[in-house]
RNA sequence: GGCCCCUUCGUCUAGUGGUUAGGACUCAGGACUUUCAUUCCUGCAACAGGGGUUCGAGCCCCCUAGGGGUCACCA
């Protein structure tokens, strides 16, 4: 018999979509697609204080912008809606009931301060596992009665049953958890919204979710899970549980540790299929050794046996490395769509789409982000340059840099056009009439043209830049000079 | 602290009892180039420690250490 496979990707809409559940979301996508299966959206709003429609929004964005699609969630529907746990109060509702009903859960009408001090007294006792001593378990009528009196306003919790329990992880493999390490929980606030441990359950039920994929810092939350299942008398569905994505100081990736957002990783210019290629590596890798991966060939290649146990430190710069790789295989039109919005928002005077894709050229092979091509291309856009550096001042102040300015300039003038063959042509002349050539030829040059002793090839600077640009960048340096 | 998970170069990883422990990023050096970058080549660098099992352990078992996670009327 074989199940259809359902995953889901079930985030809190309380911010901006993480890194670390982006994750997460990667990996429920690539093996749906891989199986053939399906990947559900499920919105996770119950915490009602922290939630918000703009994170929800930004949710969608940020996957959409990862290449990451659904096939069922709240936007789009599915036979399982909804997919909102707001909107499924009622359901969640008639399962604690039912629980109640048949034993499996009962009402808790201790109060925090009771609760606290429960907690006290274990620890004091050294008992610091389960606090919680089941006090209310078998209340009789008339002591409900009594609490409800006190106009007091129970929980549910639900009975953690006295046994190990045990389940086969995907990743992690066969686990236990002791019996006496966990309590009765809540699976019902008093004001009876239902909680994160009891909801999730009762969704990935509904649902016919056949694998939970999700980060391993909720592995200890899965024989609470399971002990729902089997009050419900449910099948469980299996589980892979991830491991964690970490910042450069071993701990849990978080806001500490800069720009750890999706959108950030957008903006700073980084492209989907790159950073989709790098996470996928964070704990798994291809049977071919290969790390350059096209979307086509990481759903091809996934399978959950090469997913490694351990957790993995976000490596920032082997992921600017990547993203390099993938700016240079992008056709030059494409780059220069990408870049355009950056440039624009620099406030450079922009040339003609032909004229600009030249220009985007010049750094193909030396962006790493996106967002770099501002910098990079500034010399470009600039009025004019200045040395920027004390090495570039220095080649400008050269003894015989002067004349190579001037013997250029002449020769400058006897042609029509300086282009890319054109300039070779001169710079030659230029060096057979001073007697100047290598570095302090060039070098003066480019730092009159560029203000750097570092940049794109000069011919193809001078190409775009033409013979009166040229000209006044040179001028300009001489005047500088003295 | 209880419980759970994890442990191969600085980082990401390959490895499933016999390997000079391989690759990638970073770093260093070199080639190419008028510079930087790209590209290519070379190099540095790891099995956490201790016990077993075995003719033989990175791979199997135990212990220790270290790291992480979780113990809410948050998700």
């Amino acid at each position: 018999m074989t199940q259809e496979i359902r995953v889901r990707f079930a985030p809190s809409p309380t911010g901006k979509l993480h890194i670390g559940n982006a994750r997460t979301a990667i990996l429920n996508w690539l093996f749906a697609r891989h199986s053939g299966g399906r990947l559900i959206l499920r919105i996770e709003d119950t915490d009602l204080e922290r939630s918000s429609k703009e994170s929800e929004e930004g949710i969608y964005r940020d996957l959409i912008w990862l290449g990451i699609d659904w096939d069922e969630g709240p936007d789009i529907g599915g036979e399982f809606g909804p997919y909102r746990q707001m909107e499924r109060t009622d359901i969640y509702g008639k399962y604690i009931d039912s629980l109640l009903g048949k034993g499996h859960a009962y009402h808790c009408f201790c109060t925090l301060e009771e609760l606290d001090e429960m907690r006290e007294k274990a620890q004091a006792a050294g008992k610091t596992d389960v606090w919680y001593d089941g006090r209310h378990r078998n209340l009789t009528a008339g002591e409900k009665e009594a609490f409800i009196a006190q106009g007091r306003k129970p929980v549910v919790r639900l009975k953690y049953p006295d046994e190990d329990i045990s389940f086969h992880d995907i990743v992690k493999g066969d686990l236990t958890f002791p019996a006496g390490s966990t309590g009765d929980f809540v699976i019902a606030r008093s004001d009876g919204t239902p909680t994160y441990n009891f909801v999730v359950v009762i969704d990935d039920g509904l649902m016919k979710i056949s694998h939970v994929i999700r980060g391993d810092d909720h592995l200890s939350n899965t024989p609470k899970q399971i002990a729902v299942y089997r009050a419900l008398g449910w099948q469980a569905p299996q589980f892979a549980h991830i491991p964690m994505i970490l910042g450069d100081d071993r701990t849990r990736l978080s806001k500490r540790h800069g720009a750890t957002s999706v959108q950030g990783y957008c903006e700073a210019g980084f492209l989907p299929a790159a950073l989709i290629n790098f996470m996928s590596l964070l704990s798994w890798s291809s049977p071919s050794g290969d790390e350059i991966l096209s979307l086509e060939r990481l759903v091809e290649e996934f399978d959950f046996s090469r997913v490694s146990k351990s957790p993995a430190v976000f490596d920032n710069e082997k992921l600017a490395w990547m993203n390099g790789m993938y700016i240079r295989a992008l056709p030059l039109s494409r780059l220069t769509d990408l870049c355009l919005p950056y440039l624009e928002k620099a406030g450079y005077p922009l040339p003609q789409r032909d004229k600009l894709e030249q220009i985007v050229s010049l750094v193909q092979d030396n962006l790493e982000r996106l967002k770099d091509c501002v910098e990079k291309l500034e010399f470009v856009f600039a009025d004019r340059v200045a040395p920027a550096t004390p090495d570039a001042v220095r080649m400008i102040e050269k003894e015989s840099t002067p004349k190579v300015f001037w013997s250029f300039l002449r020769q400058a003038d006897k042609v029509e056009h300086l282009d890319f063959a054109q300039f070779r042509k001169i710079m030659k002349t230029v060096s057979n009439e001073t007697g100047v050539m290598g570095k302090d030829l060039w070098m003066p040059v480019r730092v009159a043209l560029t203000g750097d002793i570092h940049g794109p090839d000069l011919p193809k600077v001078v190409d775009i830049f033409g013979k009166e640009r040229c000209k006044k960048r040179i001028e300009s340096a001489l005047h500088l000079e003295k």
